[in-house]
DNA sequence: AGCACGCCGACT
DNA sequence: GTCGGCGTGCTC
């Protein structure tokens, strides 16, 4: 067989590359996308070698469709990301690669669309001053025009800055949905001298930034911005350390809250692109919700950034052109600073310089489902693979990230004071559910005494509050008085939380819905009630116990539509909100000015929960959600009800021992044998029934004995899943776990095909260092 | 994952 | 006599 030939990968659950004759015009190149036909269907693909032989028989290749030849290649750095994550999280190439781009790029019909020039019209100097001028007062149309073009490259702090992929200047097509005679309007002004007209090519690589417009330095520019704050000497040491790394230098920024991380990394940042002015730097955040606001920051202080889109966001939440222009200008070094989600980590990114990673801790870094991969790992793999530093930020790091630093394989960086001069940590008082019960001191619907007057006093202050509750709805379950009926879920083996605004009885795990009865379905008796508090029963509890106040909640369905949370959010930010009750979703990021007081309900269930990274996740939240309190000078307080004061976790919180905390639960951890001292894995099974689940795990487990690798690895019984049944599916999960890494890494690889082979109508999958056991 | 092919129950 | 159930097997 001659001729050249081409090796794919494709989005298939088949660890193999497909081989496709290849007689195009254009010379393949490894990273190019290939439009492919695959069975009955067409994919796209991308090209992972170029060879002149095929061991497939000649009858059975096929011919590559098309290549795509507007889209500059694929690195091969980045080619060598997707496979590692292939190898280490079981996957096959494909599945890596393809879902890491941007759906548009996958569909070939779109490719001429995505890929045509881009045609800006942006405004000059003179135009600023002159056209203004130039334009009669009522016509409108035009001064519509005008303005669009002004705000597309406004200086920093404008209201509208960039499109919404970062680029500046104004897109043909939206001129002319502002004024139909936009093209020969603008052509006119193009004459006066007043605009030119840019052409950007979207998928080619951009060259890199000659001398730069950065005269004299964004440091020196940004230092004449409002705000800047001074730094702390801690803060101007680890920025210091970070700027001076020149190879893969793994940086542990270990900041109490308030302490100023953000300040850091925007200074690190500044430092690179000072030194570097080509650079690219990816910054990870853990939830779509924070994108906004890190954005508004980094756009004002790097305002003065080349490139034509030097600043865009990447995340699930984008529509789809949105996002591939977004990934294509992080693809061809036109965006300088990418920010995004986890999905973000597996960017191509060209000139990638600095990787910064906040709040690493945090879960949502770990995808939970289909490729299974901890964008923070990734992250730390790519510094490694391309030499540079690696910023891992986070008043309570992981225990893994802890344990790296402990052993100096991460360098650590502490900020231990607040930023803000006089904003101390603010004081915790552990309020003893039971001690208030034994004085005759009840609660009233979970609040207590204690918090109920300090939010009062707060309220006659002026001040704001903040209830923390990691429940949503009015109460997780609804129950018959008189013969003990629980609401469950037909499909799952769960209780239906109840939720009174849309007087609906869901299941959190399914989605399953029903009205709520007026009467047991069992026994017919009509007293049926809520049992236990949700977000939205402490909502109606405190507008009743802390008289005017006015009652905010933000939770996953208070924010459900899109950018609701944003504005819930600036509510509170205006002041028009005294008390804010909610979940998670309120702990993080927002840096809220007048919040003196924060109350904790209802953690106790997670002390003592079978998963042992249950209470790593409390303290982490606890600590978190006690920052929101006292941050702009007013002392803060957080009020935790608890049964248990004297546990551990609430005493390190007290004190605001992290460290502490940190090593008694490694010391934990290493008796009992658990991450960070092993590496694990799971095997999940799903089927009809239990005994299907349980039994194909068993053949799996037996299948174990034949693979050398094995012997270095313990293999567990397989368990039902806690929630074993899941929309009519039952789950069960097999944990294997080992000392080394390697041996856990070979076993697995060894034990994939012997998985395949077993029959039995099944869905099963292999996770990688699971989060939840 | 799709999307075929392939053998056994209730319908025009 | 067919329409269609989803078991299992392949995709260069």
């Amino acid at each position: 067989m001659s001729g050249v030939f081409v090796r794919v990968a494709l989005d298939h659950p088949v660890p193999t590359l497909f081989d496709y004759r290849c007689d195009a015009a254009l010379a393949p190149v490894p990273g190019m996308l290939a439009c492919v036909p695959f069975g009955k269907r067409r994919a796209v693909g991308v090209i992972c070698e170029v060879t002149t032989h095929s061991d497939v028989p000649n009858e059975r290749l096929r011919g590559v469709e098309a290549l795509c030849a507007a889209c500059e290649p694929l690195s091969e750095e980045w080619l060598a990301l997707v496979k590692f994550a292939g190898d280490y999280y079981q996957r096959s190439l494909g599945e890596v690669a393809l879902p890491a781009l941007p759906q548009a790029l996958r569909d070939p019909e779109r490719w001429p669309r995505l890929f045509a020039p881009q045609e800006r019209y942006r405004l000059t100097a003179t135009g600023r001053t002159a056209l203004p001028e130039a334009l009669p007062a009522r016509a409108s149309a035009l001064r519509r025009l005008a303005a669009a073009l002004a705000a597309s490259d406004a200086p920093p702090g404008a209201d509208d800055p960039a499109g919404a992929d970062g680029s500046c200047g104004l897109d043909a097509a939206d001129a002319r949905a502002l004024h139909p005679k936009a093209s020969a309007t603008l052509a006119a002004w193009q004459d006066a001298g007043w605009v030119v007209l840019e052409r950007v090519a979207v998928g080619a690589a951009s060259p890199a930034p000659g001398p730069v417009p950065l005269t004299p330095g964004i440091a020196a520019e940004a230092s004449a911005a409002p705000e800047r704050p001074t730094l702390t000497a801690e803060q101007a040491q680890a920025v210091e350390a970070i700027a001076a790394a020149r190879d893969f230098v793994p940086f542990l920024l270990h900041g109490v809250t308030g302490s100023g991380k953000t300040e850091v990394y925007l200074h690190a940042l500044d430092a690179l692109f000072t030194a570097r002015p080509d650079a690219q730097a990816l910054v990870l955040v853990p939830e779509i919700n924070l994108t906004p606001q890190f954005e508004a920051v980094f756009r004002a202080r790097f305002a003065a950034l080349g490139g034509d889109t030097p600043i865009v966001t990447l995340h699930s939440g984008m529509a789809d052109g949105e996002r591939a222009r977004a990934w294509l200008a992080a693809h061809t070094g036109r965006a300088r600073i990418v920010l995004g989600t986890r999905l973000a980590v597996l960017a191509s990114l060209p000139r990638l310089a600095l990787v910064i990673v906040d709040e690493e801790h945090d879960p949502a870094y770990k995808q939970q489902e289909g490729l299974r991969y901890s964008a923070r790992d990734l992250a730390i793999w790519r510094g490694k693979q391309l030499g540079i530093p690696v910023v891992l930020g986070s008043a309570t790091p992981s225990l893994e990230s802890w344990w790296q630093a402990e052993q100096g394989r991460y360098r650590r960086l502490t900020l231990a004071r607040r930023a803000v001069a006089d904003a101390a940590l603010p004081t915790v008082r552990l309020v003893d559910l039971e001690d208030e019960r034994r004085r005759g001191r009840s609660s009233v619907d979970g609040i207590s005494g204690p918090l109920a007057s300090a939010l009062k006093a707060r309220l006659e202050r002026g001040e704001q509050s903040l209830v923390f509750l990691n429940r949503r709805g009015y109460a997780p379950v609804l129950s018959c008085d008189s013969c003990g009926w629980l609401a469950g879920c037909p499909r799952c083996t769960a209780y239906v939380v109840l939720h009174k605004p849309e007087r609906a009885l869901r299941c959190h795990h399914c989605g399953w819905e029903a009205r709520i009865p007026r009467s047991c379905p069992d026994c017919g008796n009509v007293d049926i009630a809520p049992l236990g508090r949700g977000t939205q029963r402490v909502e109606e509890t405190l507008a009743e116990l802390v008289p005017g106040a006015r009652v905010l909640r933000i939770d996953a369905d208070s924010t459900r539509r899109k950018g609701s949370a944003e504005a819930l959010f600036s509510d509170v930010h205006a002041g028009e909100v005294d008390i804010l009750v909610g979940t998670q979703m309120i702990a993080k990021g927002h840096d809220f000015q007048r919040v003196s007081l924060v109350g904790v309900l209802n953690a106790d269930t997670a002390l003592f929960s079978h998963d042992f990274r249950a209470g790593e996740r409390l303290f982490a939240q606890l600590m978190q959600v006690s920052g929101r309190a006292g941050r702009a000078g007013l002392p803060g307080e957080v009020l935790v009800q608890t049964r248990y004061p004297r546990h551990a976790l609430y005493q390190a919180l007290a004190r605001h021992d992290y460290v502490g905390f940190a090593e008694a639960t490694l010391a934990e951890r290493r008796d009992a044998h658990l991450p960070p001292f092993v590496y694990q894995a799971l095997l999940r099974a799903e089927a009809r029934t239990l005994e299907g689940a349980l039994g194909f795990l068993a053949q799996g487990a037996a299948a174990l004995a034949g693979i050398e690798a094995a012997a270095r690895v313990t293999v567990y019984d397989a368990v039902p899943m806690t929630i074993v049944k899941v929309a009519n599916v039952h789950r069960a999960q097999l944990l294997v776990e080992s000392a080394s890494r390697a041996a856990l890494l070979a076993t697995l690889r060894a034990w994939q095909p012997s998985l395949r082979a077993l029959k039995g109508a099944l869905r099963w999958s292999l996770e990688v260092d699971p989060l939840d056991i």
